[in-house]
DNA sequence: GGCCATAGGGTATACGTATACGCATAATAT
DNA sequence: ATATTATGCGTATACGTATACCCTATGGCC
């Protein structure tokens, strides 16, 4: 305690000019109770005048918390690099937002599936935990996932939330939302309604919007048909050769309910290639409500899922997992965005 | 140097096993030339066996070097939080590849215009460089990267390289981009072009991009037209408004270089709603080359930018500066990609 | 007036790494 | 053979904060 001012202020500068020591200067900044009001307000006001900042990795390495998280998107390995779903980057606004609300930074990461993303974070003290954002296959990511948790690590995935728990899981109310697809659709008069996206385990949201159509159809008093199902990824190409394919078959469709926007899309310039009307011949509704789904023609009905809701629950459920606070799974609700592709 | 090896292991846990010192252990692992080169694969070895990783926060506390980068993206206060500008979002990819690929962390954040996010991060230790993509008010902005510069914070900012140079900047060749743009419409017969976009010195990107289309105009001994300039910012609503301004004005036109994509898009749909035929009626010409250009009908020409080269440039420009090495201000060029918009 | 509780804050130290410095030994030069 | 230099590594310490522990003064209580 006899330093003067420096050139990058520490808690030692403060402590000196307040006439304290530097112990007491950390105690009244982080808040603690046993300072008096009197010293803090002074102590604050010189760290103030000094542009005084904790220095994050001082703090971090004495304290084992990093007030920072990381963001994982992962994919499958994808010739085109560039191409990020859309979806998963408008999520991207509302988690940092919310970690910027809760004073925590983020570090964000992009990530092929076979990279030993598990071990980096954690073991390298750069965040306190992770959010995973990501499609692709679910058998490969699991076994990651088991080795999370295996570690210890923190985390909370974006994913179905029905499937079997394996950590922490907030995601849409993807078998209510695929409910009421298929209710809309049933309602403006399709009975021959197609699904676009696979329907196996390997993609448990996709396999649960399927779910939810088939309730949807049944209450409808119609038998779902497994012969107007095809598989789908998330990709516009995906969904332009799954069209392809159901139109090659014999079973007429009057209707596609697709597991998301992209696989949508691809699956419009298909049909319109094939001389279709849209809606008139094919109605169509998507998922996601992805910027384009208002710029295609015609403008595409779809599923729109509550982002904003999704980060602050994400973040929300990883503080209090870190906090060691009970969490449970969380399920948000989507809601039809109707448009010119199921408007007839 | 006495002490078995403990649950998280430490340099000191790899310094017991392999018969060293701590520090030659940290020399070993941060490749100094004065360690042996058996002593050096032993620790690694042995680093490697326990799953040992080193500290980040201890490491820059001490080297006061974080090895992170932070990405702010920052814009004018707007009632739509969630929209982004996609052209932003996608050179988010190839920066964190560049990230990655360089061994450095990558903190996200986005900022409002008005905020002090110019002392945050640097003085809180928490990156070693700043990267700025943003759009907005440019005076505004300007001031603030004053600030920066004072503070000795290393920065560097995509945006316009012929405006005046105040800190680093990566941009793309916006007058040549302007002028192929231009070119192409004079090509296709088009003589009374139109401009969508500030032209003003509030946004030098704009203003750069009018100037190359007039300078393709005299080229072909077209007289630029004033009038045939309205002011847009980046947003499909602006390029609405000014598209109708435009159809309002007296002075006919046959052909629209929009400043970006989204201003293209909005103005697509005035010059539909109007009764316009595209690109018959009117021929028009966006920028960036979102996704969403490929979907609109027609679908869009535009001008794409060489993003993964931009991610590329501002990472080594950001760094090169951070090490103090010498950097010269860099352009991409652009490319224009040929749609249905322009084909006549 | 003695006893204890409490408020307020000081002392000492740990977090895990990186680096300035010094000191041997070995390799070369003269 | 001695002076010189390089090689390889240990010793000591600093980075800036947070926290366990201890100490003092005050007040309340009987």
């Amino acid at each position: 305690m006899g330093r003067p001012p420096s050139v990058k202020p520490t808690s030692f500068d403060i402590a000196y000019l307040a006439g304290v020591s530097q112990p007491t200067v950390s105690r009244a900044l982080r808040g603690s109770k046993s300072v008096s009001a009197a010293t803090r307000a002074n102590i604050e006001r010189i760290a103030r005048e000094l542009n005084y900042m904790v220095d994050k990795n001082a703090s971090s390495l004495r304290s084992q918390r990093t007030h920072t998280l990381a963001l994982l998107f992962f994919e499958d390995p994808t010739p085109d690099e560039s191409m990020i779903n859309p979806f998963f980057l408008s999520m991207l606004g509302s988690i940092t937002r919310e970690c910027a609300l809760r004073g925590y930074d983020l570090l964000i990461s992009f990530q092929q599936m076979h990279n030993d993303w598990h071990v980096a974070y954690q073991d390298s003290h750069r965040s306190d935990g992770i959010i995973l954002l990501g499609y692709g296959d679910y058998q490969l990511y699991l076994s990651k996932l088991e080795h999370l948790v295996e570690m210890g690590t923190n985390f909370v995935r974006w994913g179905s939330v029905s499937s079997e728990g394996i950590g922490l899981t907030v995601g849409s109310d993807n078998v209510g939302a695929g409910e009421q697809a298929g209710a809309h659709l049933v309602e403006i008069g399709r009975r021959a309604i197609a699904f676009l996206g696979d329907a196996s385990d390997h993609a448990p949201e996709f396999q649960d919007r399927y779910t939810g159509l088939c309730r949807a159809l049944r209450a409808a008093d119609i038998v779902p048909d497994a012969a107007l199902q095809r598989d789908a990824i998330s990709s516009e190409a995906s969904g332009y050769a799954a069209a392809q394919s159901l139109l090659a078959g014999r079973k007429r469709f009057d209707a596609i309910f697709a597991a998301s926007d992209l696989i949508a899309i691809g699956a419009m310039r298909a049909l319109s290639e094939a001389g279709l009307k849209l809606p008139q011949d094919v109605a169509i509704i998507g998922f996601d409500d992805i910027p384009a789904a208002g710029l295609t023609s015609p403008t595409l009905t779809t599923v729109m899922q509550d982002m904003k809701g999704a980060g602050t629950l994400l973040v929300d459920a990883l503080l209090a997992s870190i906090d060691g606070r009970p969490v449970e799974q969380r399920m948000l609700s989507a809601r039809l965005i109707r448009r010119q592709s199921t408007a007839v």
